[in-house]
DNA sequence: TTAGCACAACCTGTACACAGCATGTGTTCT
DNA sequence: AGAACACATGCTGTGTACAGGTTGTGCTAA
């Protein structure tokens, strides 16, 4: 019943006065993270009764998460077979990567959001985490990426442009976290500690632009790291 | 049982070797139909059960697809209350339209789509529709737009491209028909008989680029000619 | 041995009953 | 008269049983 006992497996703890809404978002939350986080990778068939009793709920509101989950693409449900994680074929995820290079330098330009203190520290706090990684964790390296994330949507103003960034981020963001073991390290968190740099002397200027075109670069710089190790068909 | 006999008031003849993915299918697009053509305006109450006695299934699958209307943003699911279809405030009208005219501009750079002889056909058609449409009708009008916006997914290359433009069409094109009945009705008509014309030009050169350029002159002078009729608050 | 087929085991899809919640309405008390 | 409250009524949320679909497996027969 306490949050102390941490149970040997995953298991979902739930919260004693929560709501259905909170309910729905946390399992959503836990659900994506863990395709995100490559918990379950690509191809992974997941079952509803099973999540059900890890989640302790019945069918139907795991089925509602699944379903939301399927709409952003992060799931394919297939009748009489089972739930299976996505993977995106090598043209869908070039493709998704331009489009994000687009959509990023437009944080810049369309009603930008405001720049506050708790930006500049969220950052060097990101900057400290990057720092203190060991060697080849991935895991903890996608959980920075994912608040860097996190971090850019809180500072997109248009509500729209938000969501569409966000949608393809997470459509995405575990694909490239595949690719993460074969690229060096070193080179790796040079390239995450540049944006966040770059990131941070934009942020300290005012400068809503540069925070996208920051932004857009390093997914260039993403997808060019990557292309290198994909063989076209 | 017969498909002869047509009823009174709206109902769904459902064919009958369909399958389950099908239906589906089909309910989503009739009800996002009704949606978007304002057979249910913003502020309208849908009741799961009466959903389900019209297309004769149960409430289930009605709640699968009124679920994925809410994540297009189409409704919004109120316990205790029922399924209201959405309105959109005028901040982020303006936002979604401001996307939407850059991401018509990325039609034409991001992998377009093949240009065929099929499509200058469509776009003939569509002037025919157009000009051959009886004054202040609303409803063929807002049909002949659905269908342009149809015929660009189908020029829209990126598959990511063209699901995002299809996401925010959807989710704002009702609005547009809303404000519709208050803007001159032969200034309506001549700015899209002025988009088609330029469609067509573009097409006709093979310049993918420039149909987005036009695409997006034209969301922009549809939110100007609205934007009079806007009072800020 | 191997190709073919029937079946069992698992999955999601559907229908339905019931619980929980929001809201309008009628009553009652001041 | 007016305000406050209890309740009836409608809605969606949830749980559960069953129907329909898919796939692997093992038996059977050539």
């Amino acid at each position: 019943m306490s949050d102390l006992a941490e149970p040997a497996v995953k298991q979902a703890s739930a919260p004693k006065g929560e709501t259905g809404v909170e309910r729905f978002e946390r399992i959503h939350a836990e659900l994506r993270d863990r395709i995100c986080l490559l918990t379950y990778p690509p191809g992974t068939v997941l079952s509803e009764v099973a999540l059900a009793k890890e989640f302790d709920v019945s069918r139907t509101p795991i089925r509602r998460v699944l379903h939301k989950l399927e709409f952003m693409g992060l799931v394919e449900i297939k009748n009489g077979v089972g739930t299976i994680v996505s993977d995106i074929d090598l043209m869908t995820f070039k493709e998704t990567y331009s489009l994000r290079m687009r959509l990023a330098e437009l944080i810049g330009e369309l009603s930008p959001g405001r720049i506050t203190v708790e930006h500049l520290e969220e950052i060097d706090r990101l900057v400290e985490r990057t720092k203190s990684l060991p060697r080849e964790n991935f895991r903890d390296y996608a959980r920075i990426a994912n608040d860097l994330q996190t971090l850019l949507s809180d500072l997109t103003g248009s509500a729209p442009l938000r969501e569409v960034i966000e949608l393809f981020y997470f459509r995405v963001a575990r694909i490239w976290f595949t690719y993460l073991s074969q690229l060096d390290w070193e080179d790796t968190v040079a390239s995450q500690l540049a944006e966040l740099s770059e990131l941070r002397a934009a942020l300290e200027c005012n400068d809503m632009r540069a925070v996208g075109q920051a932004r857009s670069v390093h997914l260039h710089r993403i997808l060019t790291r990557i292309g290198r190790f994909i063989v076209e068909p």
